[in-house]
DNA sequence: CTTTTAATTGTTACCGATAACAGTCTCCCA
DNA sequence: TGGGAGACTGTTATCGGTAACAATTAAAAG
C-alpha cells in the first residue's frame, strides 16, 4: 500500500538524515523557535539550504490546525483605490508572518462567497472583506467558525467581526451640504447601477440627505462599463438631459471621462455646469485646474485595518467598528463662491 | 499525547458518522468521484451541507501531494494592464478547478523570489511570473521542481518553462518606425528608471533601433512617482529641456500627465510636439483628440497563457513561447503625415 | 443453483509536518 | 558526592484527508 511519491523536493526527514539529527530538531531550527543549539540551528540551516529544503506549508497547517494566511477580498482590480488600500495592509501582515491571499468579486456576493468558501477549507487566521454587502450564508458561517473577519471601506456599527472604513452616507452629505451652499440646485450623480456598489448608493442617500429638504430632486444615472472615463462619459451624455447644474461623479476618472462630454458639448465648468469627483485619484493632479473632489484616507484605513485585525487575531478585541473622516479638496471645477 | 482541537467546525469522520457511511464515502462523494452510488452520495452530500462542512484543503493537499493552486506574481496592481491581463485567465483557471492566488512584486526580484518561495511551500500546480528578469534561484528552483512556470508579458525564446507575451522591442521599433516616418527627428522616451521595468527597457532598445540608424539620438527619462500621471507629468518637464519634436510614454496615462504639461507650457500637439502613448487605455476613450498608441492584446494574453498553462499541467507540452502582435493606433497626437 | 462480474462500500497505511512527552547530558550547590 | 535544575535532543502519536486494496452485495451468465 506504498504511495508513489512524486519527485517533490526533500522532506524534513531527509533534512534531518543529513544533518545528523531527528526531524524535531530540524523543525524547530527552520521555525527559529526555542530548542535547539545556535549551533546545530546554523549546521541544520545550512543543509537545508543546500537541499534546496522547502518546508511543506500543507502539512503545517493540517497539524496546528491553522494557516498563517489572511484572504482578502476586493471588489476589483480595475480601480486605483483598492490598490491604495492593499499597499496600506500587505506589509503590516508580512511582518507579522502572514501570507496575503487576494481575490476580487466584481461586486458579486455569489462571487465573493464561492472564494471564501475555498478560502476556509485553507483554515485561515483571518479573512478581510469589502464593503457590508454580503451572502447570508457567508456571514453565517464566518460568525460560527469565529474566523477573525474585517470589513472594511464601508461603515456598519454593528460588522461582523470588526470594522474599519468610511461613512459614505455622511460623505456624501458633506460635499453635498458643501456644494449646495455654493448655491448650486439641479444636481445630478454618475455612478454604478442602483444595487451594484452600496458604497455608491450610500453616497447617493447622503447627497438626498441635503438637497432633498432644500426641494431639489437628485438625477442618478448608473453605468456599468467597466472602465471609468468611459462609464462617466457615457452617464454624463445621459444626465444632460436633464440639464443638471452640477454632477456629482462616483471618482474622479469618472469625473474626468464626463468633463470631457461637458466640454464637446460646450459647457464651461464651471460656469455652466460644476463637476464634482471623489477620491482625489492620481490625475487630478495634473489637470489643469484643480477638480472639486473629497479625500479619502485609503492608505490610513489599509494601516489601521490590518493593525486591528493583528490584534483581534491575537486575542486582543480592538475597536469594533472605526469611522475615518474624509476631507473636502475644493477646486475650480465648482464655483468657488454662492452666488 | 492528545491534541488540542480547537472547534473549527466538522470533520469528514463527523460526517460519515452523521450519513451512516464510511469516511471513503464521504471522502468519493464531496469530490464528485465515481464510487458511490447516486442516492448515497446525495445523502451524503445533504448531511455534509446540515454541517457545514468544509473539507479541509491542506489534508487534501498533503495526501495528494499537491494543491488545486496557481500562483499568479504581476508587477503591481497600480496599473489597468494586469487587470486585463488577470481578467483573460481567471475565468478559465476557475472553470478547471483552480484557485489563483495573485501577489504584486512591485518590480523587485526579491521580493518576486520571497513570494515564490512562500507559495511553492503550498506545493502549487502551477506559477506564473510577469515578465522574464527573475532572481536567478527562483529559476533554479522552478527548473529543478519542474513546477508548470508560466512567464507572461514578455516573449522570450528560450523560457523557464512556457512563456505567451510581447516582443516589446518589436514593438518599439514598430511605433518607432511609424514617428519616424511621419518625419520626426527629435524624439524622447520618458518611462521608468532603467533596468526597473524590462519591457520599458526593450521598448527604449526598439525606439533605438529606429532612430540610430536616422542619426537622431534618444533622449531617454525615467520617473519612479507610482502614480502614472503625476510621473509622466514631471519626467516632461524634464525632457522638454532638451526641446524634443515627439515624446513616447511608457503607457497612455503617463502620456495624458505629459501632455498636460505640454499644454501649459503653451506647446501645441501636435504642431509643436507629438505625443505617443502605450496600450490604449481608458482615458484614450474619452480624449477630445484620439491618442496615437498601441494597442496590446492583453485579454488575448491572459486567456492564451492560461490554456497554455493548463496543457502544459495535464503533460501536454503546448508551443514553448508564443509572441502576439501589437496594432498602432493612428491618432491626432501626432501629425497625420509626413511634411 | 453455482459461478462470474461489476458495482458499491469499507479498512488501513500514509502524506509531512508539529505537540507532547521522555530521555540525556552538564553544571552547580548542599 | 548525590541529585536537582536547565539546556538540549529524541520518540511517537496525531492533524484530516486520500490511494490502494479488501470485502460485501447485487446482477448477469452459464
Amino acid at each position: 500500500m506504498t504511495r508513489k511519491r512524486t519527485k517533490a523536493g526533500p522532506r524534513i526527514t531527509e533534512v534531518a538524515a543529513a544533518a545528523g539529527v531527528s526531524v524535531m530538531s530540524v523543525s524547530r531550527a527552520m521555525r527559529d523557535v526555542e530548542g535547539v543549539s545556535a549551533a546545530t540551528r546554523e549546521r541544520i540551516k545550512e543543509v537545508a539550504r543546500q537541499l534546496n529544503y522547502v518546508p511543506n506549508s500543507s502539512a503545517r497547517a493540517l497539524s496546528v490546525a491553522n494557516a498563517d494566511l489572511i484572504g482578502i477580498s476586493l471588489p476589483t482590480f480595475a480601480n486605483d483605490v483598492f490598490g491604495d488600500v492593499l499597499s496600506g495592509m500587505r506589509g503590516t501582515f508580512e511582518q507579522a508572518g502572514y501570507s496575503s491571499v487576494i481575490d476580487t468579486t466584481e461586486y458579486d456576493p455569489d462571487m465573493e462567497f464561492a472564494w471564501a468558501e475555498r478560502l476556509l477549507s485553507w483554515r485561515p487566521a483571518a479573512i478581510i472583506l469589502s464593503g457590508l454587502d454580503h451572502h447570508p450564508s457567508l456571514v453565517t458561517r464566518l460568525r460560527e467558525r469565529r474566523v477573525p473577519t474585517l470589513e472594511i471601506w464601508d461603515h456598519a456599527p454593528d460588522p461582523i467581526d470588526i470594522c474599519v472604513g468610511i461613512d459614505h452616507r455622511a460623505a456624501g452629505a458633506l460635499i453635498g451640504d458643501h456644494v449646495a451652499k455654493l448655491g448650486y440646485t439641479r444636481p445630478a450623480f454618475v455612478g454604478a447601477p442602483p444595487g451594484r456598489d452600496h458604497r455608491a448608493d450610500a453616497r447617493v442617500a447622503g447627497l438626498r440627505d441635503v438637497f432633498g429638504p432644500l426641494g431639489a430632486k437628485l438625477i442618478v444615472q448608473g453605468e456599468s462599463d467597466p472602465n471609468a472615463f468611459a462609464a462617466g462619459a457615457l452617464g454624463t451624455t445621459r444626465v444632460l438631459e436633464h440639464a443638471p447644474d452640477v454632477i456629482f461623479y462616483l471618482n474622479d476618472n469618472m469625473a474626468f471621462g464626463g468633463m470631457m462630454i461637458c466640454q464637446r458639448q460646450g459647457l464651461d465648468v464651471p460656469g455652466d455646469i460644476g463637476i464634482v469627483g471623489y477620491n482625489a485619484l492620481g490625475i487630478t493632479r495634473v489637470l489643469p485646474v484643480q477638480m472639486t473632489t473629497v479625500r479619502t484616507p485609503r492608505r490610513v484605513m489599509g494601516r489601521m485595518g490590518a493593525r486591528h485585525l493583528l490584534a483581534r487575531i491575537k486575542g486582543v478585541q480592538p475597536e469594533r467598528s472605526v469611522a475615518l473622516p474624509v476631507t473636502i479638496v475644493e477646486g475650480a471645477t465648482t464655483r468657488l463662491q454662492s452666488r
